[in-house]
DNA sequence: GCTTGACCGCTTGTCAGACAAGCTGTCATA
DNA sequence: TATGACAGCTTGTCTGACAAGCGGTCAAGC
């Protein structure tokens, strides 16, 4: 549609990068390739200066690029602190902010996000459900919380809202899958962004925390059971229940 | 852990922001609100200098970590092009790429993330089973390009290779479900970037182009019928057939 | 011996100025 | 009308400069 005629004159465009990307690229591709490994310093400013012969904005911008997509991190501070290769949860939190941005600006609907999430949840207690029994500990643990939570006379939001978030993520890991439990935390903080602290407004939140908790029993029972297949189905009417009910506020 | 005494002097550190990450966050928050629509151009640096009153260091720099996260694209290329506000692809593409970082460096091994696929496009074509016929138009039609590719006399291994892509695609985009291509997608380029280009280095491409396009038409036909747990279970086995043939190499 | 304070060097954050290269529109000229 | 020269703007890059904060050293004082 764009091009008339197969012209046999091509222009290669898009190596002609400006060299910050370039520094960061390399950069890069040696955290990438584990010649440098998680944790550890990087050089400083000044020494990548000498090292690559490039000014000192420029190892900046890259450095800026490295930042953003989660790879470097600590130089978000103030001075001194040499930037780090940084850690596995730097890495998804940039990887969720990433799809965050995609999914919002891409228009996916709140409805969407949910069935996705339906849809690996569920895959993912189906596959919990066939794993040993001490895998589950954190779960039960989780589970306990919430207990706790509920019975106690002042509702304390944040900590169920923190058990919760335990619960789910030990499931996904549970499931030795470990490409769950990573796009799950990313849908989950896209979605929670996307409808904002929800459980905070909630007009009866007692017996809303009531029956999250009966229902998380109901689910990690079963996992327990090894009856993936209604593990997957509670879970299913847990999370849409969940947000159907918030959709209709 | 870290910490034995609960001190109750606590200093907020995270907001010590450097002030380009503040700049950047602001113009992130302006694209994020819609307040600058996708493909409007940005002002030029110096205007933004000026508008927000810091240095021009500073302001690229935000821009940089801006373009890392995919919400503006074009200072990637040369000079005088002004910077712009990205669009949807610009965006997957930069999800993709924090996505493939935090997978590698997080140790997800490929068969996890085979496992995704098989259950995020087992759902897919589950849900484009629901769906009307004329949805499924672009579908046939890479089909169609397949039978071709896989009748002519010399293979043309990237032409299969984009009909290929379309297919999975647009079965994606036939659930209904917005999310579905967009995590598709990103979760597919991570991969193939995982194992680099599969399809190259066959010993048999004619085949296996041949049994390939023969899996999809298969799909299709499920698909087409209405059949979606019969599309599910041959998407499935496409899938985790095409990636287990590679690992064996 | 231990704390306290001054001090110095290094590093990051930020700014300002300079120059090269490339794009775009204008305008005079053939 | 088409072409070439030219100015203006924008981005890419470098250099020099300064402030602020951190860490270590070292002497003074209890």
């Amino acid at each position: 549609m764009a091009e008339k005629k197969p012209s046999p004159f091509e222009l290669r465009v898009e190596d002609r990068a400006p060299l910050s990307v370039l520094v960061s690229r390399q950069l890069r591709q040696a955290i990438m390739s584990g010649r440098v490994s998680a944790g550890t310093e990087l050089p400083s400013e000044k020494e990548l200066t000498e090292e690559l012969g490039v000014g000192r904005s420029t190892i900046r911008e890259a450095l800026r690029i490295l930042q953003a997509q989660g790879l470097v991190s600590g130089g978000d501070t103030v001075s001194t602190r040499r930037p780090r290769v940084s850690t596995h949860q730097t890495l998804s939190l940039a990887a969720a902010q990433a799809m965050e941005n995609a999914v919002r600006l891409g228009q996916v609907p709140l409805g969407d996000l949910v069935e996705l999430r339906v849809v690996i949840e569920g895959a993912s207690v189906e596959a919990a459900a066939l794993v040993e029994d001490e895998a589950l500990e954190t779960a039960r643990a989780a589970v306990e919380t919430m207990k706790e939570v509920s019975a106690a006379k002042a509702l304390d939001v944040d900590a169920f809202r923190s058990a919760d978030l335990l619960f789910h993520r030990s499931l996904a890991l549970a499931s030795g899958n470990a490409a769950f439990p990573l796009v799950m935390g990313v849908l989950r903080s896209a979605v929670s962004s996307h409808l904002g602290e929800a459980l905070h407004q909630e007009p009866d939140p007692v017996a809303t925390v009531k029956r999250l908790t009966r229902e998380h029993e109901a689910i990690l029972a079963a996992v327990e059971g090894g009856r993936g297949e209604r593990a997957r189905t509670l879970m299913t009417k847990h999370i849409r229940a969940f947000y159907r009910e918030r959709e209709e506020t």
